[in-house]
DNA sequence: TAAATATCCATGTAATCCCATGAATGCCCG
DNA sequence: CGGGCATTCATGGGATTACATGGATATTTA
């Protein structure tokens, strides 16, 4: 498999560390991630942004289209780079979330990791549930627009 | 042959595991799947919906048009990768229905699988029984419009 | 040295693998 | 044409492994 995909939620114990899900931990093993995986807070939602080598290169790629030296390049570069932080992953697969982190996305005993394709966000579980139910709603919506006939389309009625 | 069709009826033991039928399991041969079936929660109907890799790059092509970092993406890919789960298929042909799977689609000690050509469903046995005949009923109205007289003419059950 | 961080080890639980059974199907040979 | 024989499948249970989690010990940093 090479994209992370579906949902779990895992403990965070008293030190702050949380185990990352096997199979996203499989991922990242092809991914790549050199000393560590790449972990933001999320640009518009209560979140945190995380994911190894391909995250880092999409990230690169956005800023490359910008001409040097101008200001959106410079806000832009800021807003993506300046609150990465690289987490180190322990002999057990578990990485320690800083304090900053956590607070952008209000996450304290739970964290539930959410797969989206290349890269996986950080949620409290609450936070997340309710942003799951928008999210399906809009998809039901974008359906009728996206989806030809069959396309992911179920159970026609 | 290499699509799903037919529907079949399996049980699901006390660990939660159900045989996926061997037709299917044959397409799914073909159709591919690394380290698992596709499934998720369907979007109008107490179903579940799963296929392999034919599925999986559906979902691709919904995402890709769409650019990174854009709200819209990020809230399209948490409906359509979050609420995805990668089922690993055993060395028997089956495969374990997480709890909240289950719950969506209401099974409980039987599971229905029913093709829908690239993909399948898995219902609760009698809800979609239900669905079958309200499908049937619709199916000979629209005939009336469609064809002429033995159009679509089968040979009853 | 104290606090914070990283490494290592222990444990219970849940998922995965492996083998056994039994029914149903299709095939071959009488 | 009919009766065994072999295979394929669904299903059940037991054994084994992987994984998340908690705690203890080393190691760094201020």
């Amino acid at each position: 498999m090479d994209r992370y995909v579906s949902t779990f939620v895992n403990k965070v114990d008293a030190k702050g560390r949380v185990s990352i899900p096997a199979p996203f931990r499989a991922v990242l093993e092809r991914d790549g991630y050199a000393g560590g995986i790449y972990c933001y807070p999320s640009l518009d939602a209560p979140a945190l942004d995380a994911g190894g080598e391909r995250l880092a290169k999409k990230i690169d790629g956005l800023l490359a289209g910008l001409p040097d030296y101008s200001d959106e390049r410079d806000e832009l570069s800021v807003a993506l780079y300046g609150d990465v932080q690289v987490l180190t992953i322990d002999g057990d697969g578990r990485i320690v979330l800083p304090e900053g982190l956590r607070a952008h996305a209000a996450i304290s005993g739970q964290v539930a990791f959410v797969g989206l394709g290349d890269k996986f966000q950080m949620w409290a579980p609450d936070a997340f549930e309710a942003r799951r139910r928008k999210a399906r709603e809009k998809v039901r919506d974008h359906r009728k627009l996206l989806g030809g006939p069959g396309e992911l389309k179920s159970g026609g009625d």
